[in-house]
Order: C-alpha cells, then structure tokens, then sequence
DNA sequence: CGATCCTTTGAAGCACCTCAACGCCGGTGG
DNA sequence: CCACCGGCGTTGAGGTGCTTCAAAGGATCG
C-alpha cells in the first residue's frame, strides 16, 4: 500500500504495518507518550474526561461497561497494536483496565484535522481501528443476542486464536471472569463449556489454566454456528 | 461553535468543519441517486458486493445477520439522517432491508480522500455517522450481553422514544419480531414484557398495536438498570 | 507451606424459550 | 356488507439452558 487509498471501506488497508508497532516502521511522528500500567490497574473509566486515546504497545487492555448493581459487559479486549479511547463526546463512555502488565502510548487527543494535516498516515490508522471496533462490535451483537454458550466459545476461540496464536496453542491474557463478561456468560458456564470441548477432545486444557491447546478448529468451526 | 475542532472525538459536530480548507467553491453537493424500497425489499444482502452505501431520507431500515440455521441478529434500526452501508472490506458485512416503504440515497462507495477533498462536509458527516454507531453498538452490547428481558424492553422504549417520540406516543416502525431480534429475545417475551409494563401502568399499548404511550419515563428509566 | 485466588464441579432454581392455541385486525372477494 | 382468510400479537403451559448457590480442588505467591 503506498497511498494509502483510505477508501471508506479499506482505509484500513490490509497491510497492518502500520498499524502493528513495528519497529521497522517507526515513521515517527505521532507524538504519543508511553505508560506503562499494571495488571488490573485503570487507564481510564467511564465518564472520565476523554483527553486522551491509547494504542496498545504490550500486553492486552479491556474496555467494559458497568450496570447500576455490578453486572459488566467487556466490549473489547485490545492487543498490541490496537487503538482504544477514541470517543465522539468529550467523556470516555466506557472505562479501561490492563488485563496484565502493559505499555500503552497515550495521544492527545486533538482535531481529525490537525492530525490529518500533520501525520495523514496516522489520521488514517485511527479511522482505520475505529472502523474494526465497528465490525467486531456487530460480529459480537450476534453472538451475545443469538448464540448458546458453546457456539459463544467456539467463536471466542476461533477469534482470539487468529489474533495471537501461535501454531494451535492459544495463551489466555484473560482470566476466566473476563471471558464470562465478555461473552454474556458466567464463569461457570464458561468453564462448563470448556470442559466439555475437552472432553470431546477439540480443545485440550493444559494445567497451566492461562492456555488452551485446540486440537479440533475444524470442529470448532461447525460449532460456531 | 463556530471553528468546529472536528476533534477526534467531536468531528460529528453538528457544524461541519473543513479538515483541509478547500476552495468554497467546491460545494459540490455529494451526488447520490434516491431510490424507494417497498416494505420488506432488500437494499443489499450479506455478501453483496459493497459498492454504494446509504443515507435513509424517509421510512426506516434494518441492517442484520443471521446464523445458518436462520437465527436473527438485528443490530440497528436505521432512521431519517442515518448513513448504513459503510464497509472497510469490499463486501457487505451484514444484510438492509426497509422496514415500511422508504426512501434512501444511494452515494457510490469512494476513497475517503476523494469524499474528503470533494466536500468535506459530507465526508465529516460519513465519520460523524460511524461513530455514532459504534457507541450504539457498545450500549447494545450491554444490554445484549448483561440485561434482562425486562431491562431491554425499558431501555428499547427509552432509546426509541429519543429519537421519533412526539410528546410521549411512539410509533413503531418495526413489528414484534423485529424487536425481539434486536433485542436477543423471542415475540413472546417482548409481548409478556410490553403487557407487564402496562399492568404497572408504566405505558400503554392502544389497539393500534404500532404505537406505544410512554406514561413513566421516570419509572422506565428506574428499570433499565 | 499456608493463604488466597482462580477454576472446576455439583445440585437446585429460575428466566426465558418452545410449543400451542386463541384473538384481533385488515384485506379480499363474493 | 359480511364471511373468510392470513398475518401479527397475546396468552398459557411446560421444558430447558443457563444461572445461582455451594463447596472442593489446584495453582501461585508470599
């Protein structure tokens, strides 16, 4: 991609280069401070005024909602490279803590114009992750309204092992209270779940509970639903 | 506010901003081609080829996605002044059609530099749209995810009633089904709900089985939890 | 190693779904 | 004009998938 045709439909550009901090494509410019904030520790909440957005460098974010009586709902669970924070009021509407230790780069938020003008790339990154946001936040309105728990996991799964696996061995960033608030879902029926995919050996749950081997993504596939 | 800082956050604002400062000349006003839909009709189909996106002028419109085995999704309803349709990827990602008869514009799908160069408005107003969405879609996650059947219905009524109430009747565009699968429920859960809502007095449901009377929006808000 | 947290497992309950029937309304045609 | 019809909405009875409540097993860390 070299100019980047920020089309309304591919501003996003398949070529994740820039998106992805990597290091070789430093092209500078933004001027973000890093932060680094520890496991469980916030990085903002909801109703905060929104003076910055946020990229994850390392580790892994969550973004979530609280009802009145304590019920959450995690919107989105954000891993390196992704923009979160973004918000069209001057308040942030919903609240963000590191799942794990992380560093993140804090940008001032400023006019879409002023960072068009100066850094058009980036102008574009962000339009970019806002569009994903959109398309993963419609993807899990039809998993939340319509899917029975094991199709949940399954989709969960096969989601979060296309982002971060590495051959078929998922590492959870999450702990299983996470994955119940962002799948509608309690931790017992999450770990309900889980357990009867291994017992029908499409996943296999090793004793380091933080990761899930899946044997089976073909099978995993049919069950999505 | 005059200067509008269409800010990263704010760039919906209401007073269209130039991000680059074009020439005034070049007002040209975004050229769609209206088109009615009859009740029922497609706009587009998941999958369709994404080459326009639309403005609702009149009427209102569904967008949603279904599971294989026919179950329902509906992640919005589209009113007047609404933009649905965007795509980042060359496809379209979920499924429109009208919900009464309606009119829409249909713009052809462009680079985002080209709509931003051309009118600026317009292109802010596409951005502006989007984001808008997005917060929608993060609200709905919380209800979809974390609310009860009850909860959905006074938020539902709420959230409506904001957008086409006059005084406090609301007359629904869509039927029971439509309802039920936006909200992640079934027709008769919404209509068990809508019953009890009116025992409590808290509204009332006229012959005219399309239009609802909000009698205590206070006590639906003390229900949306 | 003890304390604590996270996860798993079991048993019982409930909110919502499924299945089924009926009522209401609008349209249609005799 | 009314009988018929079909679509939509309501209501009821029973079933179930997930939650709730409870407790025990493991992992991690001081």
């Amino acid at each position: 991609m070299q100019t980047a045709h920020a089309s309304l439909s591919t501003q996003i550009a398949p070529n994740a280069a820039l998106l992805r901090n990597t290091p070789a494509s430093r092209t500078t410019p933004e001027l973000g401070t890093a932060r680094t904030v520890a496991k469980d520790e916030e990085v903002f909440a909801e109703g905060d005024r929104a003076a910055y957005f946020y990229k994850v460098v390392s580790g892994a974010v969550r973004t979530f909602k609280l009802l009145s009586d304590g019920r959450r709902q995690i919107d989105a669970f954000h891993l390196p490279g992704d923009i979160f924070g973004v918000e069209s009021g001057d308040e942030h509407r919903f609240s963000a803590e590191a799942l794990g230790d992380a560093t993140i780069i804090a940008y001032r938020r400023c006019s879409l114009d002023v960072l068009a003008s100066r850094d058009q790339a980036f102008a574009n990154q962000v339009i970019g992750s806002m569009m994903r946001s959109l398309e993963r936040a419609q993807d899990h309105m039809l998993l939340l309204g319509r899917k029975h728990a094991l199709e949940k996991i399954a989709t969960f799964l096969l989601v979060l092992s296309e982002r971060l696996t590495e051959g078929s061995h998922v590492d959870l960033p999450m702990s299983r209270i996470d994955i119940a608030d962002h799948l509608g879902l309690t931790i017992e029926t999450v770990s309900r779940s889980l357990t009867q995919l291994e017992r029908q050996g499409i996943i296999e749950l090793p004793a380091h509970r933080r990761s899930i081997v899946l044997r089976d993504k073909a099978a995993l596939e049919r069950l999505e639903a």
